[in-house]
DNA sequence: ACCCGTGTTCGCTG
DNA sequence: TCAGCGAACACGGG
């Protein structure tokens, strides 16, 4: 269940898996027309022959570009989702559960996307006219590859009442940024996720931004210690993994807050905003 | 059985 | 006009 760190994860994967190939045959999976909605999948016949050329992550979302066979560009819009992930298998392989769809490459191995409950979404962009599509253009500079500009995003939040964990949410802000990452920044910058975002100083909201990219660093470099982006053929996320939760309150209700001292008793609350979960200690988030 | 969920979109309301 | 809210999508895991 991808936010910023576990797409930059697969947009790394699949540029290894992808460099210099061609596609051999693209098929759609079961139930694909869901994923591929509004756009039919018979369309994908123009992948068959064409050659990955770039791929860019911008938030939660991968855009691909290949060369198609009868020259010409093609686009490959990819979104995750909540649960949509791209594993590949060496030639010969069964295809995995919940395959929507399925790239065979001209080494033989096949790049599956994979989406249970498909949330997900893949449509081929004409042209690879990415810039023209709303949603992509909605969104903000890119916290990792752009960087954040904290004047910029005080500027943008002193303009909502929202609270400032569902404002950081909003992907025209934070693209990345997801129900994890907001919880985690906002410890860090020992901020009150219930607080209106209009309330924060322009300090305050310096202080969030370097928090939300330590984060996503953060859980990056978790990542690369427990050999998720390490050369392997799956992506194993965070939920499915037998090792310890990596992050400082999320999923962590009654727990003792990370900060607390001996003989403290401070611990993590678990709130609802916006209909999802937030994690937070109402002692050091003020 | 029941509750929960790392995301987004749509329709309604004030 | 538009920010904000809640339902809906759909399935698996604890």
């Amino acid at each position: 269940m991808p936010e910023l760190p576990e797409v930059e994860v697969a947009a790394r994967n699949l540029r290894r898996w992808t460099k210099g190939r061609r596609i051999r045959a693209a098929r759609a999976g079961a139930h694909a027309l869901r994923v591929f909605r509004p756009a039919a999948p018979d369309a994908l016949a123009a992948l068959d022959g064409a050659r990955f050329r770039d791929l860019r992550r911008i938030g939660k979302n991968l855009l691909i570009t290949l060369d198609a066979r009868r020259g010409g560009a093609i686009g490959a819009w990819s979104h995750l989702g909540l649960t949509g992930k791209w594993v590949r298998r060496a030639a010969g392989q069964p295809a995995p559960k919940n395959s929507r769809l399925d790239l065979q490459l001209d080494d033989g191995a096949h790049l599956h996307y994979v989406d249970p409950r498909m949330f997900g979404r893949f449509r081929l962009v004409p042209a690879a006219r990415f810039d023209e599509l709303p949603e992509i253009r909605a969104l903000g500079p890119d916290p990792l590859t752009d960087g954040i500009d904290a004047a910029a995003l005080h500027q943008r939040l002193q303009r909502t009442r929202l609270p400032i964990k569902v404002a950081i949410m909003d992907q025209a802000l934070l693209p990345g940024v997801g129900n994890i990452q907001a919880s985690e920044s906002l410890f860090r910058a020992k901020i009150d996720p219930r607080r209106p975002a209009k309330s924060l100083s322009r300090a305050e909201v310096a202080r969030l931004a370097r928090a939300v990219r330590a984060s996503i660093d953060f859980t990056l470099a978790s990542f690369a210690e427990a050999g998720v982006d390490g050369g392997g053929e799956d992506i194993v996320y965070v939920e499915e993994r037998r090792s310890a939760n990596p992050f400082l309150v999320y999923g962590r209700a009654g727990e003792p807050c990370p900060r607390r001292k001996r003989g403290g008793r401070e611990t993590i609350t678990r709130i609802v905003q916006a209909q999802r979960s937030t994690f937070f200690c109402a002692a050091c988030q003020r």
